[in-house]
DNA sequence: TTGTTTAACGGACAGTTGTCCGTTTAGTCA
DNA sequence: TGACTAAACGGACAACTGTCCGTTAAACAA
């Protein structure tokens, strides 16, 4: 047997693909439709499904790999363009608006997951959280000894507050409350207390 | 027909004193027994089962209503015996410990439910952290304008942490950072930086 | 006691998740 | 082109959750 360059048969990357694009109308709609109802749709069988895609998180991230992609990419580009503190408060302000990466991906954040490409997701956005935190220490924006799987982890909860009104005001809230707890200093601009 | 003094029929009671029972044990033993056998065991039909405890969470909740009173009672014994920060600081690190409080009942603690005794529930807890910080706000002890809510679901993270060799360390590190996040003066004898 | 009401019971059932395994077929080589 | 092999398929199945509804019996009144 021979594979191809991605390591999948060609049928099998059809499938995936198919189930792809169905699950992520579906879960747009309504992120707790079935699986099986995804499976049907998408013309393919429970086991092929299931093969594709062990979990529901598993279905989820593949789907929001690309933004988790972008997420982990845009670190290196703040900070390239900007101060070391104000690219960590960006990237953090995008993190809580990619509000497609809802609940199926926030488990992610929260701790290290057993299954493979969970794990390498999740080590992506540790190390876009690590190279923030280092530039900041860096520049004696925020003091040292910051750990970022913690830091990750609290971040996670941006995307469990529940979308009522007023969710973007207790998102800043959290978010500025985390910041003090890094010792960030204020930037000239922001207010701050005494 | 007439109430027992707690609004239920006594063999209403006695079966929801026994499943509590038989849950208790069961899920101390392993926290994902399927409902249906703790049912099975406890002599109760399915129906019986969920209108007593509709959710999984429902019945966790109902197992560590006694913890969660006693933590949400702990609050106030502990701002009579010690300074504000203090009383926080070990209210917080006894929440951290009860580890009995796991998986199941984290979840009331990051957003509201719409179950009336997990609201409840979740009421009591809020209300113990927004009497510790106001005690902490009048005494100075930490800044002024912190929200018992957002506070509540960081600290819910303490139980997300995986219980790994270093999760002490861990919950050690965020509710540190959550407590500079607040604000929190340095008491004498606490390390700190400048 | 006996009768009436209705809360509570409990098991059948429908829907979903995740696994297993016999069947199909893509890709390769002669 | 035809045969071979293993990757992939897909549907049946087992387990679990949560609902529904006909039946039972607890509580009370006459």
């Amino acid at each position: 047997m021979a594979v191809e360059e991605d390591g999948l048969r060609a049928d099998a990357r059809a499938n995936r693909d198919r189930i792809l694009e169905v699950a992520r109308k579906a879960l747009t709609a309504d992120p707790e439709t079935a699986l099986s109802a995804i499976g049907k749709a998408a013309g393919v069988g429970q086991g092929t499904l299931y093969r594709h895609f062990p979990t529901r998180e598993a279905l989820a991230l593949a789907i929001y790999r690309e933004e988790i992609n972008a997420l982990a990419a845009l670190a290196s580009t703040l900070l390239q363009k900007h101060p070391p503190l104000e690219a960590l408060r960006l990237w953090c302000a995008q993190l809580a608006d990619s509000s497609a990466l809802k609940r199926g991906v926030a488990k992610l954040l929260q701790g290290a997951t057993s299954e493979d490409d969970q794990r390498e997701a999740y080590q992506q956005m540790v190390s876009a959280v690590r190279s923030l935190i280092a530039a900041c220490e860096a520049a004696g924006a925020i003091d040292r000894g910051a750990n970022a799987d913690d830091v990750l982890m609290l971040l996670g909860i941006l995307w469990q507050i529940p979308s009522h009104r007023g969710r973007d005001a207790r998102a800043a809230r959290i978010m500025a409350l985390i910041f003090r707890g890094l010792g960030a200093k204020d930037e000239p601009g922001s207010l701050a207390g005494p």
